[in-house]
RNA sequence: CGGGAUGUAGCGUAGCCCGGUUAUCGCGCCUGGUUUGGGACCAGGAGGUCGCAAGUUCGAAUCUUGCCAUCCCGACCA
């Protein structure tokens, strides 16, 4: 992939912003840093979406919907939760608008002065938590295991397409349990959910790990997570799963009778997904022609592109094509047929690499003269001949063939890219010289994290789950240390 | 909120320094025709408050002042 697409985040932006997603930023300048998923885009978020809702059923979780405003008393009520989100809140402060007494236009009606604000939701712990309060009483109505599809809002000073937009969808898991236990194992359940997915539908290699208090969601006793690498070597979180010990319980008062008839507060966990993964999918699997999709979540995994001289032509290679794309539906392939008589067979070449469909059949009456058909895969950009017969089965390994291929490719380029670092020096040359994950021994302090920071502007990724112990020093301080961690720059 | 840059058609741009007919070019769009195995070609056509406002001038896209907006870099973050 060309400098210029891997050298900041921008450069992608742009990219599929104008090509690929056929999305981008809101041109309004009102709703600046605000999202628009055109439909390709947003077919690739469904079948994402779906995908994950699957799993959070089968793991037991149930959706729901809850409010989009949130009254400011209740965001008040757990300290670090306000800390973190109060600089980036959107706040509703009237409900009506009058005609301009001094003009043309339109005003908003100083009379209409709401008398407690409302915040349009960064997250939802708050209205959430104060709704559990109503709903549990006993042991007998834990676990509540509910999770919401939803946008949120988050007024931030700086805004990147995917990575950080002023409103993006997500679904936020929220459950409450009896035991402390019980809340430690769904978070880590739920990260697995997400690893699970990232890998085997994504493509995209992840590492699990627990974040520093520094690196800690607001509000949270501990922080779950996982990283992925993105082709420049930055990291990027790609998903959080969060226990949150009793604090919220405690700032909203719910609590419930144990068996022995006592109140005890409930313990909690959150999880998170968003369309940054989007983001991240684009800046793992692109190159220079365009995305490249993954065949288990691409909006359409085949497209038939027929080739035809005249009306006459057109109707033989049609009726074969419309045959091709039955059978493909049979087994369960996502196939479009392109016959859109308005663009040349090259122009939807290129266009359908653009919006990296994994799998493309060309056809014409030469190939069907041989029974055979042109198949070029758009990871390895091969093409080859393809009989006819038995096609359809064809097909389908070759897209397991593509799905496999790029995770493979996604986790060679990672490994090859995580470095270990023993002294200060060497990690600073790795940083510059190579980026990437940098695994290097840490004392544990936030003090010495924020020096890190501060000096490099790389940041403790994670501290992997199970990682290996072993005795070494500080990269900073030289103080002992009893474990590596994972150093990157990050988006 | 600090530092830098930029605003000309749906998109990308030339012109600005050194003011002068009808504002340049490409893509895209519309009509007709020929085409169709890697982003077609020919002919014709539509599309502009040159970011906004004031000033200088016979005359402003071009010079001056003010304002607005956007982008990039930093702090903040899924």
């Amino acid at each position: 992939m060309s400098k210029e697409l891997t050298s900041r985040a921008e450069d992608y932006s742009q990219w599929y912003n104008d090509l690929v997603i056929k999305g981008g930023l809101a041109d309004h300048s009102a709703v600046k840093g605000c999202m628009v998923i055109k439909p390709y885009g947003f077919a690739l978020w469904e079948n994402m979406r779906d995908q994950l809702d699957k799993r959070f059923k089968e793991t037991g979780h149930v959706n729901a919907y809850f409010p989009l405003f949130i009254p400011k008393s209740f965001l008040s009520k757990e300290a670090a939760h306000v800390e973190g989100f109060a600089k980036e809140c959107a706040v509703v402060t009237h409900y009506r608008l009058m005609n301009d007494p001094n003009g043309k236009g339109i005003i908003v009606d100083p009379d209409a002065k709401l008398e407690e604000e409302l915040i349009v939701r960064p997250t939802s712990e708050t209205i959430i938590w104060s709704t559990y309060k109503d709903w549990i009483q006993s042991y007998r109505d834990l676990p509540l295991l509910i999770n919401q599809w939803a946008n949120v809002v988050r007024w931030e000073m700086r805004t990147r397409l995917f990575l950080r937009t002023t409103e993006f969808l997500w679904q936020e898991g929220h459950t409450a349990h009896a035991t402390k236990e019980e809340a430690v194992e769904e978070a880590e359940r739920m990260l697995d959910v997400y690893a699970e997915f990232v890998e085997e539908y994504m493509a995209v290699p992840v590492i699990k790990g627990v974040k520093t208090a520094n690196e800690r969601f607001a509000g949270a006793v501990d922080t779950y997570c996982i990283e992925a690498m993105m082709q420049d070597g930055k990291a990027l979180q790609a998903g959080t799963s969060h226990f949150l010990g009793q604090n919220f319980a405690k700032a909203f008062d719910v609590q419930f009778l144990n068996k022995e008839n006592k109140k005890e507060y409930v313990w909690a966990t959150s999880w998170g997904m968003t369309t940054r993964l989007i983001g991240a999918l684009i800046m793992v699997h692109s190159d220079d022609q365009g995305l490249i999709l993954p065949p288990k979540i691409a909006p359409f995994q085949v497209v038939i592109v027929p080739i035809y001289k005249g009306e006459e032509s057109k109707a033989q290679v049609d009726e074969k094509a419309k045959e091709i794309v039955a059978q493909l539906k049979a087994v369960g392939i996502r196939v479009k047929y392109d016959d859109n008589d308005n663009n040349r067979p090259g122009w939807k070449f290129a266009e359908y690499e653009l919006k990296g469909v994994p799998v493309r059949i060309a056809m014409g009456l030469r190939d069907m003269e041989n029974k055979v058909v042109e198949v070029a895969r758009r990871d390895t950009k091969e093409k080859n001949s393809m009989s006819m017969d038995g096609l359809s089965d064809n097909i389908v390994k070759l897209l397991a063939d593509i799905q496999l291929n790029m995770y493979n490719k996604a986790l060679a380029f990672r490994n090859e890219n995580i470095r270990n670092a023993d002294t200060w020096d060497e990690f600073v040359k790795l940083l510059d010289e190579k980026g990437g994950f940098i695994a290097a021994h840490w004392d544990g302090t936030t003090e010495t994290e924020e020096k890190v920071k501060e000096q490099t502007k790389a940041t403790i990724r994670c501290i992997p789950l199970n990682n290996k112990q072993e005795e070494g020093k500080c990269i900073l301080t030289g103080n002992p240390s009893t474990q590596r961690v994972l150093f990157a720059r990050a988006y």
